[in-house]
RNA sequence: GUCCCCAUCGUCCAGAGGCCUAGGACACGAGAUUUUCGAUCUCGCGACCGGGGUUCGAAUCCCCGUGGGGACGCCA
């Protein structure tokens, strides 16, 4: 059993693409298979080095590692050209005059890249070409809707088609996964395998990513590209996990699984054939549960080089106090991106006060004096620790008559800026009492 | 236009003829927690595209319609 992921590096990573290749990797970790990596980069003019070395940091990032060195179909041209010649000989395919074609459709002759004559292949009409596909089941075409197939073009590299079969054959792939955009494709190779006396391997083609309008997922949609969500702060093993589940299911109502898991249940006769739309919010929502699932020491090692990077700690902070803040922020944040944007005010001095919460919980009636008090009550303390700071302040309203929120919420807004943010006296006790008291002072100048 | 694929809550999935007055998750709404909420818990809302068959019985099988998607390059 063999699979293989077929790239061409003509641009990122696309989150479309990550589905195909888990799909294939997970079908062979399952079997016990091959995962083969197949770079078709004979698009002389779209193809990039650098697209290349995105596409497989992504596919590490997201733990797809494959089993044998890198195939390039550039490498692989004598190979291509044998075969097309075969078929010349045979008299199965044809020669035509060179001309390039523009994506617009216009047509050139005078290009420095025609080097040759094109082969083309002569299509058959009147032929049901039948498909058992693993996913879809049976499929037919007749080959009267099937044009005639260039097979080398004339710039002397082969089409995608034809490289596709040839390398498929050669490197006996036993199940071609991808997507449904390809079933238009799986005739014309067809043909080819059996003009070129292949045998044939299973096909499966898994349905497409929508976007929320229900078209083919594209950048006007979000992000695209698998680099983009890592760069947002989402989970390897959330993206994967997420990715599975679309199109995808290990039944009985399991949606967060490990990886061992999936790749236990994982079968490539279950995916369903309807096309699936990306819905960010659950993605959110998985993100966050992978992160809160990580124990706080190993969500620090992901946050810290990003810490590091703000200048926001050095390699002098103290690292139980380090677990202590990633204890604080882990169980609200939904990606890591989250992390940053909420605790910035405990690494740095530098308070953002949000508008609404200075209007709600500052400027008010006694609030001055309730901080005045609660600063006195903090300065006395022997501990600075969430749970003396919590006895001093509900202390402090049973005497004041008035309810231990109206000392939490002003005293949080006061320390941090925010409405909203961890527990306060948590808060407090890992902010330290020089902040605390500082800060108390700072946001007079507010009232 | 031609060919192909598809059709269960707004979204992702469960459902392989009786287990379905259709189940789970996200989102949404309400309540709880009186230390906030973007956290947590509880409850709720919400779907088998339409029409014909087949069958004792259909979300499940068949046909037609409708709707959506994809492909029709000397791109991959």
């Amino acid at each position: 059993m063999k699979v293989r992921f077929a790239p061409s590096p003509t641009g990122y990573l696309h989150i479309g693409s990550a589905r195909t290749a888990l799909f294939n990797w997970l079908y062979a970790r399952h079997s016990g298979g091959k995962f083969i990596l197949r770079i078709e980069d004979t698009d002389l003019e779209r193809s990039k080095a650098e697209f290349l070395d995105e596409i497989l940091d992504s596919l590490k990032w997201l733990g797809l590692d494959w089993d044998t060195e890198l195939i390039h179909q550039s490498k692989r041209l004598d190979i291509y050209r044998k075969y097309a010649k075969k078929l010349l000989d045979e008299g199965l395919a044809y020669e035509a005059e060179g001309e390039i074609r523009s994506k617009d459709g216009s047509v050139t002759k005078d290009s420095k890249r025609i080097t040759q004559k094109a082969v083309i292949f002569k299509v058959q009409p009147g032929k049901i070409i039948k498909i058992n596909d693993l996913v879809h089941g049976p499929i037919e075409i007749n080959t009267d809707t099937i044009k005639d197939q260039v097979v080398i073009k004339s710039d002397g590299f082969p089409t995608y088609n034809f490289a596709c079969v040839v390398d498929d054959a050669e490197m006996q792939i036993t199940h071609v996964i991808r997507g449904d955009d390809h079933i238009s494709n799986t005739p014309k190779q067809i043909l080819f395998y059996e003009a070129l006396g292949f045998n044939l391997p299973e096909f499966g083609h898994v349905p497409l990513i929508l976007g929320s309008d229900r078209s083919r997922m594209s950048k006007r949609h979000g992000a695209t590209s698998i680099r983009e969500y890592r760069e947002q702060g989402y989970l390897p093993q959330a993206m994967v996990n997420f990715i599975a589940l679309l199109g995808w299911s290990p039944g009985k109502d399991r949606e967060v699984l490990p990886i061992d898991e999936i790749i236990k249940e994982f079968d490539i006769k279950n995916a369903k054939s309807v096309n699936a739309v990306f819905d960010i919010e659950k993605l959110n929502w998985m993100n966050g549960q992978y992160i809160n699932k990580f124990d706080n020491q190993e969500l620090l090692d992901l946050l810290m080089p990003e810490l590091k990077s703000r200048g926001w700690i050095s390699d002098q902070t103290n690292k139980d106090w380090l677990l202590k803040v990633t204890g604080l922020f882990k169980e609200r944040a939904r990606t890591l991106v989250d992390f940053f944007d909420w605790s910035g005010y405990v690494f740095t001095d530098e308070i953002k006060y949000e508008e609404q919460a200075i209007k709600k919980r500052i400027k008010k009636e006694g609030v001055a004096d309730i901080l005045r008090s609660a600063s006195e009550r903090l300065t006395a303390l022997k501990d600075f620790t969430a749970v003396s700071i919590e006895g001093a302040c509900r202390e402090l309203a049973d005497e004041l008559k008035i309810k231990a929120a109206d000392i939490i919420h002003p005293v949080r807004v006061a320390v941090s800026g925010r409405m909203m943010g961890p527990g306060l006296f948590e808060l407090l006790e890992v902010l330290g009492r020089d902040k605390v008291l500082k800060r108390l002072e700072q946001v007079k100048k507010l009232v």
